[in-house]
DNA sequence: ATGTCTCGATCCTCGAGA
């Protein structure tokens, strides 16, 4: 079982490059984060032709989360990050797939740091290791795939020293990363390539790819029950260098039986 | 500061968010 994250920045900008990647890389599953479209505007026919069924949680403009399933509908558990009622953003959605609960979220940026948009990406945090520790307590298998704005380590960026002051890099951000590793997800990327440089993200700007300034901040959690049926993992790089592409880059995991 | 890309709207250019 295939599944897979992908960020791609608006889904209809980026409908050409998706499709692309479903029939080349054909996961069995696939979360993607920043749709930036409003429910309606999902191109759920282009989908389904692709082979895929899909639940997803738009919103204008911004954000927006769905699960894709190779010919089979998910089976949605959840939508939007309980804690909250206020939070008007669509940054998470849940369903479960082949016996598998799996949970997409597109964690906040929380740039410009400090400030009021990195109190919103703490407490969002919070709210979802919180969510996190309920599924644990659930005993079933788990993945938990996203963009989640994290860079974990100095491994993980081209360059520790320029990202000291960002949000993605701050030592609350990573100590809430740590925080819910600590609950006993595994982080499958790293754990199957504890050396590797390994990115996910490049910025569009200053050439960041041809240059590989990249960041790792997509990342896909396994829950203790899974982690033992992880056999490969890797990050789709070559669909980052196409025309009109995403600034990620499809990152994906391999579950044996 | 810059660089690039997307969306929406006070709409053909700009600001916000990333």
């Amino acid at each position: 079982m295939k599944i897979a994250t992908y960020n791609v920045n608006s889904i209809n900008a980026r409908l050409p490059v998706l499709l692309h990647w479903l029939a080349s890389s054909k996961p069995d599953v696939a979360c993607l984060q920043e749709l930036k479209a409003a429910d309606e505007k999902f191109p759920v026919e282009a989908i389904r032709e692709a082979g895929y069924e899909a639940v997803w949680h738009g919103q204008k403009a911004w954000n927006g989360v769905a699960i894709l399933a190779r010919g089979e509908k998910p089976e949605e558990t959840r939508r939007g990050l309980p804690g909250d009622l206020d939070d008007t953003h669509s940054r998470y959605i849940e369903a479960i797939v082949g016996g598998v609960t799996v949970g997409c979220l597109y964690l906040p940026n929380g740039n410009p740091a400090p400030g009021p948009k990195f109190e919103y990406k703490l407490k969002w945090f919070e709210r979802f290791t919180t969510h996190a520790a309920g599924l644990l307590k659930q005993g079933s298998p788990v993945v938990l795939a996203g963009d989640y704005n994290v860079i974990p380590t100095e491994r993980d960026v081209y360059q520790p020293e320029r990202w000291v002051d960002d949000a993605l890099f701050l030592p609350e951000t990573r100590e809430a990363y740590r925080r819910l590793l600590a609950q006993g997800w595994t982080d499958a990327l790293r754990h199957l390539h504890p050396d590797e440089t390994i990115y996910t993200f490049w910025d569009y700007m200053r050439g960041a790819f041809s240059r590989n300034a990249g960041l790792r901040i997509d990342h896909l959690l396994l829950s203790p029950e899974l982690a033992p049926r992880l056999k490969a993992a890797g990050v789709d790089k070559d669909v980052r260098a196409m025309e009109k592409t995403s600034d990620h880059a499809p990152t994906w995991i391999e579950l044996g039986r």
